[in-house]
This record gives structure tokens, sequence and C-alpha cells, in this order.
DNA sequence: GTCTATACGAAGATAGAC
DNA sequence: GTCTATCTTCGTATAGAC
């Protein structure tokens, strides 16, 4: 079935996007790191690389907002957070400090010709949607414990933010005590937020 | 004078990272952009260009250490802050949301040989060592304001992370949004750890 | 110090064989 | 569908002329 080799390259791209950003993820090493067929490329991504990274955002933000809702239905905002914060502290340490986000890569790094096209087929453009849907998961949780609507936004903003730039500052420091200090002031936040 | 042209590449090259990152700074286009001279490139940095973004990243790690140690003494930790995020949205605005933070492009978008030396000359370490440092300034404005000691730094930690998350997002939206909310989440936030 | 020319490698896209 | 080969472009690094 090709369904699989196209699935492996997506996932392949976004890991290699989280760990090395969007110029190092070359066409070549995703499918040396996948272990799929040169010539598949070309025929699952007639677009090239920029189709290929724009499957691959999609991918990521998915398996982000998948989980992170699932844990805000399941445990409530505040509860659900922490383990949230565990699942990306399991991310950097089993991969040593290598991985990353790659929706956050994608933002950071805008592709050379990503002033193309004219609707939100634009890496940019998907990585805002991607940031956006996370914080309307979270933002809907709290509002589901009573939290106003515009300070809800404003929290699931800061939440999102926050545990984007903390997971680049582990990284650069190769420790998690970061995203320890980040998780503590988060809980209390949410826990006073929340509170009635 | 060389020294000129050694700085103009230098602040060149950190503009450059902090809008296409790390692999798209090429040694062209910051010659280009600062209207440099070709040729000065292996005279002022025989290392290369690995040697030119060390000092890229030294200093934007400065400029933005100096103002927001500026803002902290002279404005206390909240109203500093607000100015700080201030002078962000500044930044995102009149670039167009093309400008945002070298070193967060260092720290995600990792330099294809950054596994060479041994000592804290790599790219990463110094964005780590960026990032401690602003927390620092931070915790030290928290501190001063009553705030005890392992508080200070993790809501260091929180805003340091918030912030780079926020201005990343920012450039995705190309709006300042996110900022806006989280300028003011923090405030709150801050306000009621300094309270007395 | 400044600049040009060149060497070398890597990446993306494409065409065509199996 | 899969793979190889090639074209073109771009980046770094280096050597040597002014």
């Amino acid at each position: 079935m090709s369904s699989t080799t196209r699935d492996k390259m997506i996932a392949g791209a976004a890991d290699l996007l989280s760990r090395r950003g969007v110029h190092a993820t070359s066409l070549r090493t995703v499918v040396q790191h996948t272990g799929t067929p040169r010539g598949s490329l070309g025929h699952h991504f007639p677009g090239g690389k920029q189709q290929l990274l724009e499957e691959a955002v999609r991918h990521a933000a998915e398996s982000v907002a998948v989980p992170l809702e699932t844990l805000m239905k399941e445990r409530g905002a505040v509860e659900g957070l922490q383990a949230f914060v565990g699942w990306w502290r399991r991310i950097l340490e089993s991969s040593g400090f290598e991985a990353g986000c790659p929706v956050l890569a994608v933002a950071v790094e805008p592709m050379a010709d990503d002033e193309d096209a004219a609707s939100g087929e634009h890496l940019r453009g998907l990585a805002h949607e991607a940031f956006e849907r996370w914080e309307a998961i979270l933002s809907a949780a709290l509002r589901r414990e009573g939290v106003a609507a515009g300070r809800a936004q404003r929290l699931g903003a800061l939440t999102v933010a926050a545990i984007e730039g903390t997971v680049a500052m582990c990284r650069a420091a190769r420790s998690t005590r970061a995203l320890d200090d980040v998780q503590l002031e988060l809980k209390t936040m949410l826990m006073a937020a929340t509170a009635r």
C-alpha cells in the first residue's frame, strides 16, 4: 500500500522539521530516515518540498491537538495541562533534547518562496492555524471550568506561547529545568483562574 | 576603520538570523544587506560562518539584555515588562512581522556541525547563555520587589519563554493579538506576585 | 584590507529507464 | 510505482591579484 509510504514520509518530515528546521530537512534525508523509496516522492508530492512540508505541518498540528484535547476533557484544565507538559518532557528527554516542535520551526524559519500562492496554503499560515487551534482547545477547557471567555482566550495564548518557548529553551540548555519551572507557575496560574 | 565593517556584518547577520533563520542566512546575503565588502569576511571571521553567527548571537543577547535591564531598574518589574513587550511589538510591526528573535532561531535550528569543539562556543550553548541571562535579569528585578528567590526564578523563566513563544506566534499570524493577550496576563501575574 | 575567481559539495526539480 | 541520472542553482571555503 502506497499510503503507508506516504504517511511515513509525512511523519518523518515532521520529525526532521522539529529537529533541524526547514532548510536542513532535505528530501534526501527524509527518505533516508524513513527508509522509503526515493522515486515515490514525485508521485506522492507533486508539489515538491513545499507540499511535503505542508502535510508535515498539518500532521504535526493534529498530533498535538488530539492528545491535548483528550487530556483536557479527561482530566480538566489544570491536571490535563500537567500531563501535557509531561508529554513534552518525555519528547525532550527521550530524544536527547534533539526533538522539538515542527510548527515552531516553520514559524521561525520561513521558506524562501513563501510569498507565492493566494490562500492559506503557506507554511506560515498553517503554523498560525495550528497555534490558534491549540489555543482554542485550552481556552475551551478553561471556559468549561467557569473562566470568562476573554480571560480564557488570553490564558490559552499564554500557555501555548510559554510551552513553545520553554521547549526551545530546554533544547538550548539540554535540560528540562525551564520546563519544570514553567510547569509549576502555569499550574499556579490556572488553579487561581479556575478557582471559584 | 575596519571595526565598523565588522560590526555591520555582525548586526546584519543577527537581523537576518531573526528573519530567515540560520541556514537561510548566507554569507552572501549578509554582505548584500549590509553593503559591506565581500573580501573582508575572511579577515574578520577566519572561523567562517560559524564564527560570524557566534558573534551575531552574542550581539543579539546583548541588545536584548541591555534595554531589558535598564527598563527593569528604571520602571520596576511590572511596568518595565510592559515597556519591554512594547519594544517587541514595535519590532514586529515595523518589520511587517518579518523580524523575530535571533537567539530563538539558533535554538530551534541547530547548525549541521554543532558537535565539534569542546567548550561553550557552540551556537546552542550561546543561545542557552542568552536565555539564562534574560531570566536572571527578570528574576533579580522580582527579588528586588520582595518575591522569594525560587518563585522569582520560575517567573523569570516563564516570562522569557512566553515572550519568545509569543513573538514567533505573532509572526505566523502576522498580528500582535497574541502579544496583547500575553502582555495582559503577564502583567496580572507579576502584579499578584509582587503584591505585599 | 579589499576584491575576484574558482573549487567543491549539496539541494531541488525533472526526465526517462525498469 | 520505483529508481537512477542529470541539470541547475546556491552555499562555503580558498587562493591569489590589486
